[in-house]
DNA sequence: ACCTATTTATAAGG
DNA sequence: TCCTTATAAATAGGT
């Protein structure tokens, strides 16, 4: 509807799918608001557009639980222990890339050693002592940078020092009338 | 829309509510459909007729626990129950804790030092030292353990051997006749 | 369910 | 985003 007819399919100049999203979206509420006026109907609308902004719509004589609670006890579907389901998958996996880091940490502080087998001891020394040389390494590097510095800092000083001498000598008569802040 | 204007309130004569109704429905479900497709939208709209008939859509894209998901991160309103709080809240602690092992884990393996404050550098440097003293006398015991095996088999053979050669000696006339299995 | 006059939504352009 | 307007689409009322 409008100055020319459309395809439904993705709209792939982003401005105007933006701006008909914008367009469409309002359409649909208000849309959805006469129906569940005009025929008492309980309509739910949720929106998403591509960028993740959300729209929403609800009935006013409803909300969204009650329409959830209403969608489960007609399709059978069951909408909160799918997403139990999920949530405790969720969790195992992360439990269990938990205890593999929580093992891999413990062998390498040294701990449960008598778990693995001798073999197993050599990646875990090797990893050991290349963690050790990147730390000392870093500490040197540390090291160096404040010697640097300090080194600047004094020869700052020096200069800073002789400019101070050379002023006092050239103005010596007011000395003593300015205030240091 | 149509050969009379109509105001949005309350169609009073059953049976035409009951046909604006099936033909809105459809339009609001075409026009949701027209949404998805066109501007990559996720739309998801649950309708119940005043007479307790549901009819639904979603973008093929996702689907109603996914929405309903991004709705309450969306919204912060609480659609899920008790348990399912408790589920997520259950994830967020597992996931910092995870995260926390990693990066303690990276800092052990030497990567990721820049982030840190030279200070921090001296706990990670004796862990690793400490991790391996504690590696390289494991494999010290499994090394003694080794030798230790070593002479207590060789010890073994030579008695073995001993006796063997004294049976020889002792039942002479029958070597040979035996078989070995 | 179909028809169609009419209203409504909206595409294109500023 | 809002405004305008020609045009496509939806639909009210009737059959």
């Amino acid at each position: 509807m409008g100055r020319g007819k459309i395809e439904i399919k993705r709209i792939e100049n982003s401005a105007n799918r933006q701006v008909t999203f914008s367009k469409r979206r309002n359409g649909i509420i208000k849309k959805a608001r006469e129906l569940s006026v005009l025929c008492e109907a309980h309509v739910s609308v949720v929106i998403f557009s591509s960028s993740g902004k959300m729209s929403e719509y609800c009935s006013p004589s409803t909300s969204l639980p009650k329409i959830l609670e209403r969608y489960q006890l007609n399709s059978g579907k069951k909408i909160w222990d799918a997403k139990h389901e999920h949530l405790s998958a969720e969790i195992d996996r992360i439990k269990k890339e938990n205890d593999n880091m929580q093992i891999e940490l413990r062998h390498l502080k040294g701990e449960d050693l008598n778990s693995l087998q001798p073999k197993e001891l050599i990646p875990i020394e090797e990893a050991l002592e290349n963690g050790v040389r990147c730390v000392r390494e870093k500490q040197n590097d540390v090291l160096r940078m404040l010697k640097k510095n300090e080194r600047i800092l004094e020869e700052d000083n020096k200069r800073l020092a002789y400019i101070l001498h050379h002023h006092q000598l050239t103005r010596g008569e007011y000395e003593g009338h300015g205030t240091c802040i």
